[in-house]
RNA sequence: AGGGGUAUAGCCAAGCGGUAAGGCAACGGGUUUUGAUCCCGUCAUGCGUUGGUUCGAAUCCAGCUACCCCUG
């Protein structure tokens, strides 16, 4: 049984995403283990000439070049910059714009690595492709579906779940069975250069850098007034783009005469005042809200479920799953309420949908509000 | 310019003669494929200033300066 699957995965040509990291390294590893013929692609899509010197890309590629060299196999090289920049980048700016706080690997996920990438992989005569991620692919009604990773605190769902099931159906994700700590153990015993790399944060393809530094280049700032809930100016902001929503650094806020000596967090912007809202205590009132509407929702099956439903739900990465009723209006949108409040549920953040391990599906976070 | 009060780190603030609490902010690190959150660490040889008393002063005394309040 074992051997012919591995016959079968013979006749299998597999493109890996090669990032330089531990994971695709891994990924890699494991589906030569298995058998299929692996060849391995690098993105580039971010032209960082915009002067300042973060070439981890070119590490990066070195690294993955290095781990196709001992696994040998063929890397191939992709620039899908100018597709990432109409279809992920140009969205994170609009966001920004209107105030809100856009999620860009969700949509670099959809557009990039399950579209662009998966389109250019078939050019090169992939049967299937592979990532990294902490996912894992399962079938329901000969559809395929999208499963949390088996290591529940690395698990990556969130950031995949615009990713369609024709999409996952082509997909493998050879870590998302695995703990984190058995990936980084198995490439340190296959003598993976990459075993004791850090994992990589930060924007995908743009990478770690001081946020604020880096929006100040493509938004024009305008400062304005912090205010408390009661309207007191208690400080003055750089720009509303720059905050967002239960954000504690950076307001500059610091002692007060009459006032506790707690914290101050962002729970609201005034757009048509320029005034960023702030209020004291990581557990104050006005940062919980219990109901959200979502746009575009989309749902992985193209079935939705019916309305009025119970799941579970996450409103940011890595948060535990959350009790919710999601209902279809007339209008079309779908109103989520959970059963307990939720600290700050932010607008243009995305809201994930859950049956258990399934990811169902999600959509963009529009409004919110707390049912009285 | 009569009387009273206050002056401690970027901010708020303890201290009341025995050798500078705490919080906020900031900065650094950790966690994290968004943005956040969270965790850990750093942060006043000096207490407006000049003298004095004392073994010893942010703490007592005097002058000066600044700000605040009340009354002219």
């Amino acid at each position: 049984m074992h051997d012919n699957a591995n016959i079968d995965n013979a006749n299998v040509k597999v493109i890996v995403g090669m990032s330089g990291g531990v994971d695709s390294s891994v990924s890699a590893l494991l589906l030569k283990q298995q058998g299929y013929q692996v060849e391995g692609l690098f993105m580039k899509n971010w032209d960082e000439d915009d002067g300042t010197e973060y070439c981890t890309a070119k590490e990066d590629l070195a690294d993955a070049q290095a781990v196709c060299d001992k696994l040998g196999l063929t890397l191939h090289k992709a620039n899908f910059a100018a597709e990432y920049w109409d279809n992920v980048f140009e969205h994170f700016l609009q966001e920004y714009k209107a105030g809100r706080t856009p999620n860009p690997d969700i949509l670099c996920n959809r557009e990039i690595k399950f579209k662009a990438f998966l389109e250019y992989a078939k050019a090169l005569g992939a049967d299937m492709i592979a990532m990294g991620h902490y996912v894992r692919r399962g079938n329901k009604d000969g559809k395929a579906t999208l499963l949390k990773g088996l290591d529940s605190n690395k698990d990556q769902s969130y950031f995949l779940h615009q990713v369609s099931h024709e999409e996952l159906a082509m997909s493998l994700f050879p870590v998302g069975e695995l703990e984190k700590p058995e990936v980084r153990q198995l490439a340190e015993e296959h003598d993976l250069i990459t075993h004791n790399k850090k994992d990589s944060t930060g924007i995908c393809f743009i990478g770690e850098r001081r946020f604020s530094d880096f929006l100040k280049q493509y938004l024009p700032a305008q400062p304005g007034k912090i205010e408390t809930s009661d309207g007191d100016v208690i400080g003055e902001h750089a720009g509303l783009m720059y905050y967002t929503i239960g954000q504690r650094q950076g307001l500059h806020i610091g002692g007060l005469k009459d006032y506790p000596e707690a914290p101050w967090f962002v729970a609201s912007k005034d757009l048509d005042r320029n005034v960023l809202v702030a209020v004291q205590g990581k557990q104050n009132d006005l940062l919980f809200t219990d109901w959200l509407t979502a746009s575009d929702i989309f749902w992985i099956s193209e079935q939705a479920p019916s309305s009025p439903t119970k799941l579970k739900a996450k409103v940011r990465y890595r948060q535990s799953d959350q009790d919710c009723t999601i209902e279809q209006r007339d209008s079309g949108e779908w109103y989520v309420t959970f059963d307990e409040a939720q600290r700050a549920i932010t607008p243009g953040q995305s809201v994930v949908f859950y049956d258990g391990d399934i990811c169902l599906g999600g959509g963009v976070i529009e409004t919110t509000g707390k049912h009285a």
